[in-house]
DNA sequence: TTTCTTAAGGAGAGACAGGG
DNA sequence: CCCTGTCTCTCCTTAAGAAA
């Protein structure tokens, strides 16, 4: 029912397969489709509620929203995602009924990838490869998992509380781990460490804010958890190869 | 086998100054 | 207003060994 959505860019295929890049400028409420749904966020943060399991998701992790099951989300005002409606899934993700899987570095890059063409002109030209594509790499992942239940509670965190200080002691208690353990535990889940998340974390949001926003740098260091802007543009460069003046300016 | 502790080294963040 | 260099300090990562 929803919906104050901008759906901007989408391409769709005799594959039953459709990819656009959305991003809500308000909560949608509870409502189905008769098409399975994965939600994968580029940038920002999605808060889901699907079929009574809430989670917040950010960058490098996929809701899958099952044919007829009700949900709702709510999303940050500069988050966008791809969203693939599908008519048929993977057998892989059928039997298991898992709403919410981490992503391999690679299948990431590639839905940045379907980003960067969706927003081209020419874009029809690679449109019929994409959904191929999609298909074939979301059969093939091999690195998707179902999230620990204990770092849910801290990907949230990390993903609603980026302005705010975090230190891994705390969310290691949040997790109920020890330090040590919350970091293998949280190395083995996602792949790398908790302080890397957070700062690719707070870097994409910083990415998306300067794109569509008309933020300050000052400001949007602010907004992703540095108080000091000059260490925010520091790592930025570090990151990105490119001040975050320099990226506004592309 | 799993979990925890410890210590060394390194990465990252803050503060400040200077320049464009 | 923003970027860069430098210094300092905090705290994170990693690895090894101990304990449960």
């Amino acid at each position: 029912m929803p919906s104050d959505n901008t759906s901007q860019l989408s391409v769709s295929s005799n594959l039953g397969i459709a990819l656009s890049i959305r991003s809500y400028t308000r909560q949608l409420s509870q409502h189905h489709h008769n098409h399975h749904q994965l939600v994968l966020p580029l940038h920002g943060n999605i808060e889901l509620d699907i079929a009574n399991d809430k989670q917040t998701i950010g960058p490098k992790c996929c809701a899958i929203i099952y044919q007829g099951e009700l949900h709702s989300f709510a999303a940050d005002e500069c988050a966008r995602f791809l969203v693939a409606d599908l008519t048929d899934l993977p057998s892989k993700y059928l039997p298991q009924y898992q709403h919410y899987v981490s992503i391999s570095d690679a299948f990431y890059a590639f839905i940045q990838y379907v980003e960067k063409q969706l927003a081209q002109p020419e874009f029809d030209a690679v449109s019929d490869t994409l959904t191929p594509l999609f298909w074939s790499l979301l059969a093939t992942q091999t690195s998707t998992h179902a999230i620990d239940k204990r770092l849910a509670p801290v990907l949230e965190t990390m993903a609603t509380q980026l302005a705010n200080p975090l230190t891994l002691s705390d969310l290691a208690k949040q997790a109920h781990l020890s330090l040590s353990q919350f970091k293998a535990v949280f190395h083995q889940q996602l792949g790398t460490s908790p302080q890397q998340y957070l700062t690719n974390l707070r870097m994409e949001k910083a990415k998306a804010l300067l794109s569509y926003t008309d933020l300050p740098i000052s400001l949007v260091a602010e907004q992703v958890g540095y108080q000091n802007a000059s260490a925010f543009s520091r790592r930025f460069k570090q990151v990105y190869g490119q001040s975050p003046k320099a990226f506004t300016q592309r």
